[in-house]
DNA sequence: CAGAAACGGGG
DNA sequence: GTGTACGTTTCTG
């Protein structure tokens, strides 16, 4: 049978020791969970003896297969093991000892995410179309379409891509408020009073145990206790087709109380898909709150993204957005809003429907540009909106890599060495602003600086070179501290670069071209998203963490930077303008002849 | 003063 | 989950 559907989410199960993906997708309102059982973990072993090293892998581990494949190591042709295992688990078991083997060089992507590498390889694009073709089935493992809102598809054929886009998200906002007396919210002790939900397609309401005065009871949903209220709100996701849930730092307070408030109450938060609990994932110290096949997304690491602040309230990024103050009710006196009732206990219900009003206005502000980017990286919206920009450029880049025939470089990690590097690295050229009122100025900025440093100067770790030169018109020389670039061949890094800039100039012309508003609109989130990704493409460089860090490659960077910088504040100065105010890419200059100072 | 711990957001 | 944030401020010995 066939169907299209747009994918949501991923992960994998394993069944009869394989691995299986799932790939959690909707056609219209029909949950569909695609089954894939003929994807299979593997990773690239380096070795100088290709025949021994085989024969020593063979001896000492249980692999599927070892086949000998040309890759390209930073642009060199190399013939490379590939080693197959049976189960993710066991490819992490083993690739220690498998490093350590005589024979071994070197072992290359041994840590990309079993459904990370399944996306990439297939090319599969998450928050799209795609044309699915398999056998419809009953049941597999705990899915069963008789008893779930579920339909399961073994696929027999490669996923296509569909030439439809996604109908638009249905995007559910929710926000808890909790009576807390004494200090902080402790959810053994404290009960839930309101639960706001509101959604892009009319749903506007405070799920409570209490009412307001009778002329604005409009959007009050009264239930008669505070697990009713849960009841009501899983009940409100379930029913209306969600496919994402978003709150304003719900991966650690919101998700994080319902969910020990429900066990009190001995409710079941099975929203996901497949009808499973909600469910923590460790990332690092923090959790992030995730379900099946219910993307899940957390605005503050977002806005933490979006925009530059000092702060990242709700209040504050609201403000900064819509220019519009929130109702505001201090934290520490909700509970003496809740008790006294009355005008108090209105205006508490219309700060809980406007927290989670705000919360799904910010959503519908920021969610198409980080949809985009969750098309262009191909990795799941829930981890793209989780990500730092570097890990989203990351992962763009990985799989770039892999369309390129190149084993992505392995992390170098962030010693001492490299962190020393890191921080002795100048950065951009800042001239502290002079004092005082300036009328009359002029601006001046490079578009896009950094990355087009680094195409017009191939700045890349695979051209770089470090020692002695013969023909040094060959080679782009760094100003400070001669860093040579091969010209030729074009480095991994600018290529992929220049690819995604011509790829936003055909976006824009394609904008210009179009007489369609909603179409422009979408073209022009596209192209935000690329610039957004070409522009952090210098950070790859900078941070000892990342795969392509290279201080070297930063450094260069930056001095150029600096150099074109400071060559057009003193060509400005030739035609009589002086600037008061430079920082990395751009200055602001008056017009006025030279003073005495210079 | 250096290194450890806390913080952010949320109520 | 083929895993273990992060950069900055405040506290503590």
């Amino acid at each position: 049978m066939q169907r299209n559907v747009v994918i949501l989410d991923i992960d994998y199960v394993t069944y009869e020791n394989k691995p299986v993906i799932r790939l959690f997708s909707k056609d219209g309102d029909k949950n569909i969970i695609l089954l894939d059982d003929t994807f299979e973990p593997y990773l690239y072993v380096m070795a100088d003896d290709l025949d021994k090293c085989i024969d020593e892998i063979q001896n000492n581990f249980d692999v599927v297969c070892i086949e000998k494949v040309n890759k390209k190591d930073f642009q060199i042709e190399k013939e490379f093991l590939k080693v197959t295992f049976n189960h993710p688990q066991e490819l992490a078991k083993n690739r220690d000892a498998l490093r350590d083997l005589e024979s071994v060089v070197q072992i290359r992507e041994f840590d990309i995410p079993f459904y990370r590498r399944y996306l990439m390889d297939r090319d599969v694009i998450p928050m799209t179309e795609v044309v699915a073709i398999g056998d419809k089935i009953d049941s597999f493992l705990d899915l069963d379409s008789n008893k779930q809102d579920i339909e399961i598809i073994k696929l027999t054929d490669e996923l296509k891509r569909s030439p439809d886009y996604p109908r638009e998200f249905r995007i559910l906002s929710f926000d808890l408020e909790v009576r807390n007396p004494h200090g902080m919210p402790n959810s053994e002790i404290d009960e839930i009073i309101m639960i706001g939900v509101s959604s892009n397609f009319g749903i506007n309401q405070v799920i409570s145990t209490k009412t307001n005065s009778d002329c604005r009871d409009d959007f009050v949903n009264q239930m008669n206790s505070e697990k009713e209220m849960i009841e009501e709100f899983v009940k409100i996701i379930k029913e209306n087709n969600i496919d994402i849930i978003v709150g304003y730092n719900s991966d650690n307070f919101d998700f994080p109380y319902l969910k020990d408030r429900a066990k009190i109450l001995g409710i079941d938060l099975d929203i996901g898909m497949d009808g499973s609990d909600i469910r923590f994932i460790r990332r690092g110290y923090a959790n992030a709150a995730s379900f099946k096949g219910l993307i899940h997304v957390d605005l503050y690491l977002v806005m933490r993204r979006y925009m530059t602040l000092e702060r990242y309230t709700l209040e504050r990024v609201y403000y900064e957005l819509f220019g519009e103050e929130k109702i505001d009710v201090p934290g520490d006196r909700i509970w003496e809003f809740w008790d006294n009732g009355g005008e108090e206990l209105d205006n508490l219900f219309d700060y809980s429907l406007d927290d989670v009003v705000s919360t799904l206005k910010i959503a519908e502000q920021t969610l198409p540009l980080n949809l985009e980017l969750t098309r262009i990286i191909g990795q799941p919206l829930f981890d793209v909106s989780r990500m730092a920009t570097g890990q989203q450029a990351e992962w763009f880049l990985v799989k770039q890599a892999y369309f390129d025939n190149e084993v992505v470089p392995n992390k170098q990690g962030a010693n001492f060495a490299n962190r020393a590097a890191a921080e002795d690295n100048e950065g951009g050229y800042v001239r502290e602003p002079e004092k005082g009122l300036h009328e009359n100025l002029v601006q001046f900025d490079f578009r896009s600086l950094y990355p087009s440093i680094i195409i017009s100067k191939n700045i890349s770790p695979d051209v770089m070179y470090l020692g002695d030169v013969d023909n040094e018109e060959d080679y782009n020389i760094s100003p400070e501290h001669g860093l040579k670039f091969k010209k030729e061949p074009q480095g991994f890094i600018p290529s992929v670069i220049d690819k995604i800039l011509q790829e936003r100039f055909r976006i824009k012309r394609e904008m210009k071209a179009s007489d369609d508003d909603t179409e422009k609109k979408a073209l022009n989130v596209q192209q935000q998203a690329i610039k957004r990704l070409a522009n952090t493409m210098y950070g790859i460089y900078g941070f000892p963490r990342f795969r392509w860090y290279s201080f070297e490659c930063a450094k260069a960077i930056t001095s150029w930077g600096r150099q074109y910088i400071k060559s057009s504040i003193k060509k400005a100065e030739e035609y009589g303008f002086y600037a008061i105010y430079a920082d990395t890419d751009g200055f602001y200059a008056k017009y006025k002849k030279k003073d005495k100072r210079n």
